[in-house]
DNA sequence: GACAAAATAGGACGATTGACCTATTTCTTG
DNA sequence: CAAGAAATAGGTCAATCGTCCTATTTTGTC
């Protein structure tokens, strides 16, 4: 039962953490949505730097589960980078809410000068990994990490502008722009 | 005097609210800051939510202000948009510490739920707008806008994931291939 | 079934928050 | 110069924050 607990803070926390931001999301806020004392909340993380390790080491695993998925689901390393594209698209609802999770803690931790934020970094480290990899299976060799980086990074400009402006219709341009990008780059490769 | 005060309170929780976020910043931290008393403070802001307000107002009087000034400096509208471009390497280094103040403000506003975001999501369509006319003048026509967008989003990307990394060398090397985007654009309009 | 450990509840703490209030000083203006 | 307005200082308030503490209940183990 004590691990369905803690399992439990850290699925309300990661969503609050998102939702409302890391600083905004009180001790109280996080036993309040569990349904647990703020008692019982301390005997499982003393402190908030502890629960926000525990959050992003949860996405770290949650993140590195999902990844090794699409490198099952699917054969061509070029239809698992669109694998990625997608999400901004899949998750475009709450995206268009609160941003890309990734990304608005990384910037709230960096502002807050908080130690925890090269450990937020690393969520990106390990899509950065995973792009690379992709990109060197299709040939790329030592521009792979180069690519890797500017799919990330086109990425997050969308997320944010789609927060912003709420503007769906501009999420899913920019996710077929990204997509002919890569058809360029593969084209480019083999000529 | 009283003008003076006003705009020494706006130009240090501008300062603030970019480097430690909105709501880590507190009215002990601006006054300090300012050096003045809390009471004398809040004689000029009655709320949290009207120096805001009046932040996100300074900025955008100071963003137009500087859009005003590129468009006499470059005659050619591509100048002026890689000036914009530029922006990112001129401001390199805040940026890897703190990202976009626009991207970050608007973000954590956004997740704050808070009234003042679409306010702070007009600092992006003054740049948009601006954006749109100079690639209106280079004959893009109905494109302009989208055009306008992509490059705003690339920005932001570049932003968020150089402030995440700290990554100086990503950074010129996207400035560089938003450049050669833009190029690659006026190359194929043209034939 | 006894007993230690884990889990849960909830009160209490000092500090800080945004906000409000009342004095005092400074400035402006007739 | 006098009188009202603006500016400044600093105290106070309730609420909330993260943290810590002690009880009580539940669980696991011999």
């Amino acid at each position: 039962m004590a691990i369905a607990t803690r399992d439990r803070i850290l699925e309300t926390a990661d969503l609050l953490f998102y939702q409302q931001g890391f600083e905004a999301t009180s001790f109280a806020d996080i036993a309040s949505a569990v349904g647990i004392s703020r008692g019982n909340f301390y005997h499982h993380f003393k402190t908030k730097d502890d629960i926000l390790d525990g959050v992003i080491n949860r996405r770290l695993a949650n993140t590195e589960q999902m990844l090794d998925r699409w490198e099952i689901e699917g054969d061509d390393p070029a239809d698992r980078i669109r694998s990625f594209i997608h999400i901004l698209i899949f998750n475009g609802e709450k995206i268009r809410k609160f941003g890309c999770p990734v990304g608005t803690l990384s910037s709230e931790l960096a502002k807050l000068n908080h130690a925890a934020q090269p450990n937020a970094a690393s969520l990106f480290t390990l899509f950065r990994n995973w792009l690379r990899r992709q990109f060197e299976r299709l040939g790329f060799a030592d521009k792979s990490d180069e690519l890797a980086m500017h799919i990330l990074g086109r990425s997050q400009g969308v997320a944010t502008l789609a927060n912003a402006f709420n503007d769906d219709a501009f999420l899913r341009r920019e996710v077929d722009l990204m997509c002919v990008w890569l058809d360029d780059q593969i084209r480019l490769l083999r000529h």
